[in-house]
DNA sequence: AAAGTTGAAACAACTATGATTACAACTTTA
DNA sequence: TAAAGTTGTAATCATAGTTGTTTCAACTTT
């Protein structure tokens, strides 16, 4: 199990757009060579990403643009923008226990806050981190290159 | 995306075997009846769990046991037996990054202590709870009722 | 010897992910 | 205004992962 690539690729996404806004024109086509992602998963997730107020693209004119300041995107808004995980949680819970055993009648209520608790230490470490963080770390490379 | 069913699926058995050992025998049929799933999927969960040191079965004879003690019995400790998340890690780096561009070849290293920060977060927090307390807090709930 | 159980392999059904094709809508520029 | 390039989106496909099901050999108990 593992979460969808689309969290990484967004990532990237942002940080060539704040690398190369300006320079050029950052296209989904560009973005797709950056990335090795198909252009359409790339539309797909900049879409979501313009949903979630992070990036600004328009039909026809081409190039995309952050819509925020850096230090102001952690990486729990981008992990929520791309649908990382639903409305069910993380976790999964098995569907039919019995509810005729003492057990499987309870055992559901006795574990949620525990699954609960775990989601949380997560998304809290990935609201820790911004976006400007990373693309700091990502110029402190190239530059050291 | 979620984790996969034979967690919270384990840790239901594994209650189940504190809670009518002794009392019956836990075979992978009751757990079947108990959980909800197929007895099949059972008997590959307490596979795993044996291979973990975590239950005691035995060809023939029928009925599983707890081979360590409630309390020395983490949820990260069940977590891992069943294989929740493989080497890869919990986050699915996208694979073919450009290395033609300073962004793609670098942008993993940049974000890789952040994710294995998130998923250590996720982790500790299984680590601090034993089945000791889930199965506390179920006989709790099953004597209120 | 018979009955019940575990362990394990093989296969099917279903779901999710990501790639791909296709095309309408839009913007820019020539 | 026409052409070229781009975004947004739907439809389809391949692949992989999850769970269920069938089957049967190996084992234990009675």
């Amino acid at each position: 199990m593992q979460i969808t690539s689309k969290f990484t690729v967004a990532v990237h996404i942002l940080t060539c757009i704040d690398f190369f806004d300006g320079q050029m024109r950052v296209t989904s086509d560009f973005l797709s060579g950056s990335t090795g992602v198909n252009a359409v998963i790339v539309r797909n997730v900049l879409g979501q990403l313009r949903n979630a107020g992070i990036v600004e693209t328009r039909q026809g004119s081409g190039g995309a643009h952050l819509a925020k300041a850096l230090d102001e995107i952690t990486l729990y808004d981008i992990y929520k923008a791309v649908d990382c995980v639903d409305d069910e949680g993380l976790f999964h819970f098995h569907e039919n226990p019995n509810v005729d055993c003492p057990v499987g009648r309870n055992i559901h209520k006795a574990m949620d806050s525990r699954l609960d608790a775990a989601q949380t230490a997560l998304e809290n470490e990935l609201k820790s981190t911004t976006l400007a963080e990373v693309v700091a770390d990502t110029r402190k490379i190239i530059d050291e290159e």
